[in-house]
DNA sequence: TTTTAATTTCTGTTTGTACAGAAATAACGA
DNA sequence: TCGTTATTTCTGTACAAACAGAAATTAAAA
């Protein structure tokens, strides 16, 4: 866990912004992406470059690029500042909302690019002799599968938050209403 | 992508295999565990860790960690071979059995840790009067979010995994059918 | 017990990514 | 237009993970 070498934060907040920062590269994003992420979310005014920089200690350069990527997923968006030529920027704040542009974010960038490839794979192992007919099979039912989750994900992530957060609190319990709205008992 | 070296598999089977040790790395495995993955999961055979060697070129060491660490994961299992004293392994080929095992053990190693460290986070900073109210919020917020969801995908992982997937080819329309369940008319 | 086969652990090398600092470009004000 | 400040692109370095090959260990057969 790298250390942050300048200006001087309660050390929760310190606390939050390594453990996020390492906590990116499993997400997707390198580790000043993430910590800057960190800073920004908890941050009460939108901040500069120049003072992400200097609060974090990690160059100027550095910074400049982790700011594209943010944007790029919409996790942070610029702020104008009102005679400050400076760009500023603030993060999104809404929880829901953050965990719904990564999902979109990780969709786009992971799982579609893995349904095109394996459609790809599977026509050409159709269209091969030699590729033994269990093997297709499970070639067929992943891809199958992957389709599934991509529709899936995509119906999720336009559902209005509130709801998801609704059914998520229901958990497993959905299930038992499923069953009593499609004709059978509860219980 | 990294090619195969030694044995001559059909062009599908072989892409496919290096696509998935490629996409290995982002549901946090390296490519050498995806690949062998990938051909186990198409052979049709038990093969032990010299063929696996053979088929993909890589080093022998390689492969054991590798085997080792699929084995942890649960998406292989060591299958005795009469007569022969060399360790076989064979696939899960399960796709959802498959993919359940992935969420269980990406759960144990990412969610649950993020969720203890940000309890850690957030008692400290509740506890540090210069954390600014908002800042602290949402932490606050934060960590609601990521316990909720662990024990939501506790609950999914217990739902037996034919239900699983009903729910997921139903998609959106749960949500509809939850209003009816709840007392409000469908449409 | 000795020999041989199978597997794991250890160590050095390679490779790829993250990153800093410098240089270049762009944007703005005077 | 020129000078200044903000931002991006470029280039080399440092670090960490993946990996190969050798050495060591374990297990089984003779």
């Amino acid at each position: 866990m790298t250390e942050i070498k300048k200006i001087n934060q309660p050390a929760a907040i310190e606390q939050f912004i390594l453990y996020w920062g390492d906590m990116g590269g499993q997400w997707g994003v390198n580790r000043s992406v993430a910590q800057i992420h960190a800073l920004l979310y908890l941050a009460t005014r939108p901040m500069n470059a120049e003072e992400i920089t200097d609060t974090l200690g990690i160059a100027r350069s550095n910074v400049s690029n982790s700011l594209k990527e943010l944007v790029s997923w919409k996790l942070i968006r610029r702020v104008p500042i009102a005679g400050d030529r400076r760009e500023h920027f603030e993060a999104e704040v809404d929880i829901w909302e953050m965990a719904m542009r990564i999902a979109q974010g990780r969709k786009e960038r992971e799982i579609d690019p893995a349904a095109s490839a394996l459609k790809e794979c599977v026509a050409q192992a159709e269209a091969d002799k030699r590729v033994d007919p269990i093997a297709l099979k499970r070639l067929q039912d992943m891809q199958a599968f992957v389709q599934q989750g991509g529709k899936w994900s995509e119906q999720m992530l336009n559902v209005p938050k509130g709801q998801l957060a609704t059914l998520m609190k229901m958990g497993d319990k959905v299930l038992g209403l499923l069953k009593f709205a499609g004709g059978k008992k509860p219980k």
